[in-house]
DNA sequence: GGTCCAACTGACACTCGTGTCAGATTTTCG
DNA sequence: CGAAAATCTGACACGAGTGTCAGTTGGACC
């Protein structure tokens, strides 16, 4: 076995452990017995836990970042509903690709460590930013509802995105890919109430 | 300085520290030295740090439960929106009440424990089917959209709020109390897209 | 002022996970 | 093969935080 197929064994094995018991309640020792190595191995590829932990993450919001595209309200070739919901299935899948680690990332990434809380919240902040600035550009359009600052529905919309994923991966909530989306997508849409059109 | 006083000052000072610090990187030290007292003294009063913890978020998960009414469609005297309405504020308002406290339980209280994490998913999970049945029952009337599960409804609507409770507590959003209650309500209602009326 | 008791103290012993490193093992290659 | 390099091993020393308890403090009551 060579270096890259070891050091990517024990990410692997970090990843079910983490997901597994959490960050603080997993030890060097679970990775280490779970890989089936011994505990210095484990410090020849990695700084120590934190820095596995870390690794995972920061992969993941990788990919994640890279499916989320910026929608064009002025492109004649797609909707802008259509590129939302293109937006929402890309980090759905992304999200059920790989369960495991969105599990650590939507619950189990707080409190690790202040740097390391530092990059969730900016990341987090980017998304909204990003949102809020398609709020506000919608705004202008004369398509998004009048009324609660560009910045709370960020929030807000973000929210909920981010709760279904955490019931998806957490809970396993059983419901298809494209119910997801579709669900999602009539709740940003129109709200709770049905609209008498 | 007698017992219930003593008690309460451990309790405070311990929240803050957590509030500050979170759980796992807070200490009884840190506690006891924040509250002016030995060592020893902390456990004469609880168990360990996390008996402390729970009792905060016990107290809070309390208090919010008791903030929220279940809403009647049918009651003559109240609309449902008012109903929704404040139920929101009162939410609100035991959360501004004690930010430390929310901010504990929004952002700090996962992986504390195998039995806590249980005793969190189960209150929320109580709040996820309340939502649920009231939607349910809302589209029997005719009033609640059309298409997306009840219960993907509940999920994204408690994440606009939660997502809204925790920018509130960690992040200071600038936003009056009234302006989060009205942004809520119109997002419930209506979502992101300007109703043509 | 003395005695008693409740409350407090903090040094101590202990546990648990960490990171290391000298030696063992395996692989590579002449 | 055999030597050198690469990789792995796990016992060990260490530190941080924990929970305890014998001893101290202080104030209530006679």
């Amino acid at each position: 076995m060579d270096k890259a197929e070891r050091r990517q064994q024990l990410l692997t094995h970090a990843r079910d452990v983490f997901a597994k018991q959490g960050f603080h309640a997993s030890t060097v020792d679970d990775i280490v017995h779970a890989a089936h190595v011994a505990r210095g191995t484990f410090y020849l590829y990695f700084e120590d836990k934190r820095a596995v932990f870390e690794e995972l993450v920061d992969r993941f919001l990788a990919k994640l970042g890279m499916s989320i595209l910026r929608v064009d309200p002025l492109d004649p070739s797609r909707s802008v509903e259509s590129q939302v919901r293109e937006n929402i299935s890309r980090v759905l899948e992304v999200t059920l690709d790989d369960r495991a680690t969105a599990k650590l990332l939507l619950t189990g990434a707080q409190g690790i460590d202040p740097a390391f809380d530092r990059k969730l919240a900016s990341f987090y902040g980017e998304l909204l930013t990003l949102l809020d600035e398609s709020y506000t550009e919608g705004r202008e359009l004369g398509i998004i509802v009048d009324g609660p600052k560009t910045s709370l529905l960020a929030v807000m919309s973000l929210g909920a995105f981010r709760e279904l994923l955490i019931q998806i991966v957490d809970r396993d909530l059983d419901a298809e890919r494209d119910e997801i989306v579709e669900a999602l997508s009539i709740f940003l849409k129109h709200g709770l109430l049905k609209s008498f059109a």
